[in-house]
DNA sequence: TACACGTGGCA
DNA sequence: TTGCCAAGTGT
């Protein structure tokens, strides 16, 4: 249970923000979308693409990109599978596709400029709760409560004395954010990029810096002597080996490098047959891949959508 | 609410 | 080698 700071009186939420604020001033990284022209379209795809993604692979995946599609009007115009195949190996390519349909409805409802509003930055596809407020907040310097791993896992040991944050996020963490959050916007923006490079680079899941933390002496976990993740247990991650996900991306891997993946082909790629017909159907589903057929109706070959 | 969804690096 | 982790979203 996530409870409010320990003195949440204007006086320690001021120490807080100032330690912290001047570790990012001092320690920051220095990541193109942040830069001083930064703008909505720039912050939109480098959050899609942090989705679940480390930045060392992002950065270079996101100049590609912004050179090749700086506009959302230049991706819209883009296929699907020139798309996909820039994607790369980022992983979880539905997101590609997502971003592609977020540039077409930019162009279509928006006038080609991503919006500053949460709410119709959330209507977009594949913007959910965390990268609707990042945008929001990081692209137009909007006062919102960006809550992502990051921050969950440095408000959890600052205030609630915990190794890491639930499984599944809870109310009471936003409330505990929105309660610390500086009250002026640019601030606040600062703020929320500053924690999030704070469980980035110091407060980290694995082995925590402590040592080079702004506000170890503030910390209730550090207080309690570290005690250990009460949510272990509750946290197994799904095997990999063998899985329909190994096999989906072995074959978005060969379309990347090919143009047409025939049956016989695609039978190589994987070797549970029963499997590989669930993958295939289901990539079709999603739209990652298209099966051309025959006048019988008979699959002669997969491709990446062309439109 | 759980689960599915890629990929690669690190201990 | 195996498990965990990385700026989440959609169903």
């Amino acid at each position: 249970m996530t409870t409010a700071p320990d003195c949440p009186c204007t006086g320690c939420a001021s120490t807080l923000h100032e330690a912290i604020l001047t570790w990012y001033d001092d320690h920051a990284r220095d990541l193109p979308w942040r830069a001083p022209e930064t703008n909505g379209w720039a912050v939109l795809v480098s959050e899609i693409m942090l989705q679940q993604t480390p930045v060392v692979r992002v950065e270079p995946a996101w100049q590609a990109w912004m050179h090749r599609w700086p506009t959302p009007a230049d991706l819209a115009a883009a296929s699907p599978a020139e798309v996909l195949r820039a994607w790369d190996r980022l992983g979880y390519p539905r997101r590609a596709l997502r971003l592609r349909e977020a540039a077409r409805t930019i162009v279509a409802d928006h006038g080609g400029a991503v919006p500053a509003d949460e709410a119709a930055l959330r209507a977009l596809p594949g913007i959910g709760a965390y990268t609707a407020a990042a945008v929001a907040a990081f692209a137009y310097g909007r006062r919102t409560v960006v809550l992502d791993t990051n921050v969950r896992r440095v408000l959890g040991r600052l205030v609630s004395g915990m190794a890491l944050p639930p499984p599944s996020q809870r109310r009471a963490e936003n409330e505990t954010a929105a309660a610390m959050l500086p009250e002026e916007p640019e601030r606040s923006a600062r703020w929320n990029v500053a924690m999030m490079e704070l469980g980035a680079l110091v407060c980290t899941a694995r082995s925590p810096q402590c040592g080079q933390c702004p506000v170890a002496t503030h910390c209730r976990w550090r207080a309690a002597e570290y005690p250990a993740d009460e949510f272990a247990t509750a946290r197994r991650t799904q095997a990999w080996h063998g899985t329909d996900r190994q096999a989906r991306g072995r074959v978005l891997a060969a379309l990347r490098r090919q143009d047409e993946l025939r049956p016989d082909e695609a039978g190589d790629l994987w070797p549970d047959p029963a499997q590989l017909q669930r993958v295939l159907a289901s990539l079709c589903t999603d739209r990652l891949i298209v099966a051309e057929t025959d006048s019988d109706g008979v699959v002669t070959g997969y491709r990446l959508p062309q439109q």
